[in-house]
DNA sequence: TTTATTTTGTGTCGACTGATACAAAACGTA
DNA sequence: TACGTTTTGTATCAGTCGACACAAAATAAA
């Protein structure tokens, strides 16, 4: 803390900002999801946030800095706070249930077919980007970590009986819930959705 | 047959090409699999093809046009054929688990860690695309088909002793295809691929 | 009020995009 | 040889891309 700029305090002996960041994401987050990285132009971006050019390219660097930022606000607002909702639920295959119940109803309710933006950032074609993969990897890292956890505790309270390794049963369900995720982005039958984690959830 | 210009039989009243359709589509194919469809542009396609753009716009039409065919090149030279070779086996069980190894032995040698051009597709954020998305949706279905048929012959074999719906077991399987593909296009570690993979065979 | 600092708005930069106009070239046929 | 037809090569089109220069505007501190 020598002399950078905090974003906690702000340092406000300037001219103020007019937006709420957090908006601004939200908005670009929309963009992003619906038309993908390559298709949303920084055009796009000024006509959906509200701001112009140069305080889109102050505010948040480049583009694809912008894009980076936009997934983390997706990141927070939905895969991880189902997590830390159903980390703590008293039953743990409840948890895993419900997991994939709300991924479900999110795929099946939404017009637009997006699937998942963290999904569709996996599959981005740019493949210098190793920050980028390297952040979804973590990502899909810590989804593992979460049914792995659940797959334990699940263990212990049902006394050891069924015979799954956690960590083995923690990648599968995180391979079926990719697989569904892509599903959801194309026209799919729901029955297939719901069949391949049926099928899944029956093996625990 | 009126008077229209036959695939087959080559007019051969003008000049003759000098290129080799399947050989600029095998080429169109590495470029869209390793860059994707926005990320490679007509000039990249002029430089891996040989050709020049007229040409390339002369035989295939616009740029989507390329993309459908070289999609179809590759699904007609990897997955169907594939599938072709496959569904014959004198062993059931046996043709779905090779389709797996074979896929996770394509996946864990890319270095470029393309994953699969039909995959890469389905993300594409293009929603507009409809044609795109339903042939998509159309070989995905084939795909299920394919592990149906082999899960309906398994279950004769096995006098029926496995209790699992075939369709809803070939929904579980091509998602967890799915969702392998998408982990083979993170750099994620392989011990997580075949993980998921022997728990979606094991349930069989 | 003056000064220092940051944001905002207008306008624009060179580079690249997909696509095509045009004419020369290469063939089978008449 | 001359004709009809298709491919090839050069050169270029209007449009869009990401990014930024520059000055006016807005604030807190001096």
């Amino acid at each position: 803390m020598v002399g950078y700029k905090s974003t906690e305090h702000i340092q406000s002996m300037a001219r103020p900002r007019t937006f709420d960041e957090s908006m601004v994401l939200t908005a670009a987050v929309e963009a992003f999801w619906t038309q993908g990285y390559e298709g949303t132009s920084t055009r796009d971006l000024v006509r959906c946030t509200g701001l112009n050019q140069p305080s889109l390219y102050n505010a948040f660097g480049d583009k694809r800095s912008l894009y980076r930022r936009s997934l983390e606000h997706y990141l927070e607002s939905s895969v991880r706070a189902r997590i830390r909702r159903l980390q703590g639920a008293p039953h743990a295959g409840m948890a895993i249930t419900e997991f994939f119940a709300e991924v479900v109803d999110r795929a099946l309710n939404d017009p637009l077919n997006r699937g998942c933006l963290l999904v569709n950032s996996a599959l981005l074609a740019n493949g210098e980007d190793a920050d980028l993969r390297q952040a979804v990897a973590d990502e899909l890292e810590a989804i593992r970590r979460f049914f792995e956890d659940r797959l334990h505790a699940l263990s212990l309270q049902q006394d050891g009986a069924v015979g799954i390794d956690a960590k083995q049963g923690a990648s599968h369900l995180v391979s079926v819930l990719l697989g569904v995720r892509v599903l959801a982005r194309v026209n799919l039958a729901p029955a297939c959705v719901t069949d391949a984690i049926g099928i899944a959830l029956n093996s625990l």
